[in-house]
DNA sequence: AATGAATGAGCATTCATTCAT
DNA sequence: GATGAATGAATGCTCATTCAT
């Protein structure tokens, strides 16, 4: 019979929206409010702060990210099959949801984050830096500090996505020649 | 006898030292101005506005990172000269200038930047779209949509600066190991 | 068979303690509400606003602090021995119940009081003058204007009551002390 | 030439004037900015928080309060005369300044009073338990722990500026009564 | 009758900008 | 030219009160 989203959830979602917009540092809370179709009085029901409500947003969307790039994994699968699993996991979320991944990735946030959203910024990384770890352990991608490695390709990733926010428009046969280009960078170079 | 640096450059030092670690948006002017000794008076003698300061930060940095991936370019010279030597500069001005390359590239600034700012912006874009087709023309870099293998490298150097700025410390053959990882993104794979 | 005190009584005690540890002022109501353990919807059906609310408990209490002064009295007895029962009854309600005690006396109330509550603030200072000027016409009771003296004793008591509130210990005969010193403050000197 | 009082001073004068008023919690800060004639923003240039314009009223004040106790004093003069001078002192104090004495004595300050406010008070009380300690050293005042007698006639003042504050009008005479009275209530009893 | 979500005016505080000196 | 006091709109947040359930 309620069809209507919950409230929290219309507050995320009015959140992310201005947040992406005008920074969260820049955005007025009365704004996410009004946007949000209700009074501050009422987000403040929901979010004791605006740093609660900057962190709830950013683990919604940091939470659903690492889902995507986890989704379906198998550790005994070729690393280049993980890979390719996780970098279309962060493209199509990049591309269904700019807004979420403009505001993760295109802002700086260490000011606000408390440490749940710092361990949940840690554990994408973590995951990250196992595969490259485990495909130099099966020689499939090149020597080097994993964590530069891993910091090369979601630079890649997250460039990509800015450059399409900013308006570049590329067909599924562009996107394959992406993805095969980061993991080129990546790649174990043929002796 | 003088040697004092003028007046505009102390006050483009201090601006960035202050959006570096507070952003644009939460940096205060009255701290710029206390930071660069002087009153808040004398600094709007010199800058009519905050956005207007902002915008002479930005071109400040972005003109001295234009510099760096220009410098020394020879039209001739081979496309893996030239990425050396852009990926070297860019490189060498996140290392010595972290604040700057910070600010840059860490913040989201459209809002406040100006025509002329983001015509800076474009002239690196264009520059590296530049060496991007000539690449390609001479058979030395992969297919693809130039703008898109770009943003990939783009991003790529972003994505190591930041993770050095965030504490990752990387040798001298650890950073040349990087630098042949980004080649091999755009290079054109052996047949 | 019920033997839970009913609700008025238990928002009066809520909004006492309240009211006593942070301001009338000072108090949400939504606080007082909690405290007696129902909600703010419940509360303002039994009291139509935080004013009516603040009225009641000081009526409650200065009506109280009136009985206590009151209690026993005889027209005919001494004045000295009124003055003892009226000083002890006010002594004893103050350390009984030091927060409600300091709620009448040690706050500011003006605003928001409404007649009903200065009207009985203005019996229990009748009944104050009546003894002055009684002892003043048996000769037991210095002379001078009767509210002058009733507001150097009434003063008196709610200094005492002040400083034991803020910690100092009393033991009997320091009490009966204090109440032979605040006679002497209203007796007759001799000759 | 500039006949105008300092910024500094106007500020502490609106404040006390609204503090009285509607007591220091229920006032805005925008309304003693108001009163001032100026913005929030001098005043806050002034004054860092409310809480530090409210310590600095209230230790503008006690502090003339405590020059006014102790002025004149002389350690060998007879304590009756100390009295009569410190009484005077206070009633004069409260008498000329009403609004002053009753933001110091009729309204809860504790929580947001700070240590050095708090050590002012101290000193008020410190002096006027000296002077009990003396009295009943020498003989004058009667017996009985000094900070319940103090307690009593710090009470008997402040009760009688209150009466005063309502409306009582006296006389000369009549506070000349008023301080016999309250000299009584310390005195050695004859025999 | 009871609940507590919702409202929005009000509060303390900050800050870009102006201007008299 | 330089200063910094002054301005007041805007921000994050609170709270008395209402009302649909």
């Amino acid at each position: 019979m309620n069809d209507r989203p919950p409230t929290r959830e219309v507050l995320l979602d009015a959140a992310l929206s201005v947040f992406t917009e005008q920074t969260y540092g820049g955005a007025a809370v009365a704004e996410v409010a009004k946007r949000a179709g209700m009074s501050v009085g009422t987000l403040y029901r929901y979010f004791p702060s605006k740093e609660a409500l900057g962190n709830a947003v950013f683990r919604r969307w940091k939470g659903e990210l690492l889902d995507r790039l986890t989704a379906g994994a198998d550790p005994d699968e070729p690393v280049r099959t993980t890979f390719r699993r996780a970098w279309g996991g962060l493209v199509a979320f990049a591309a269904e949801r700019p807004d979420a991944f403009g505001f993760l990735e295109f802002q700086q946030h260490e000011s606000y984050l408390d440490e749940q959203s710092a361990a949940l910024s840690a554990r994408v990384s973590a995951m990250g830096e196992e595969m490259v770890v485990r495909g130099q352990r099966v020689g499939e991608i090149r020597a080097g500090e994993p964590l530069m490695l891993l910091a090369l390709v979601y630079g890649a990733a997250v460039g990509l996505a800015r450059t399409i926010h900013d308006g570049l428009v590329l067909d599924r046969a562009q996107l394959a020649a992406a993805e095969d280009a980061a993991w080129a960078l990546l790649a174990k170079p043929e002796n």
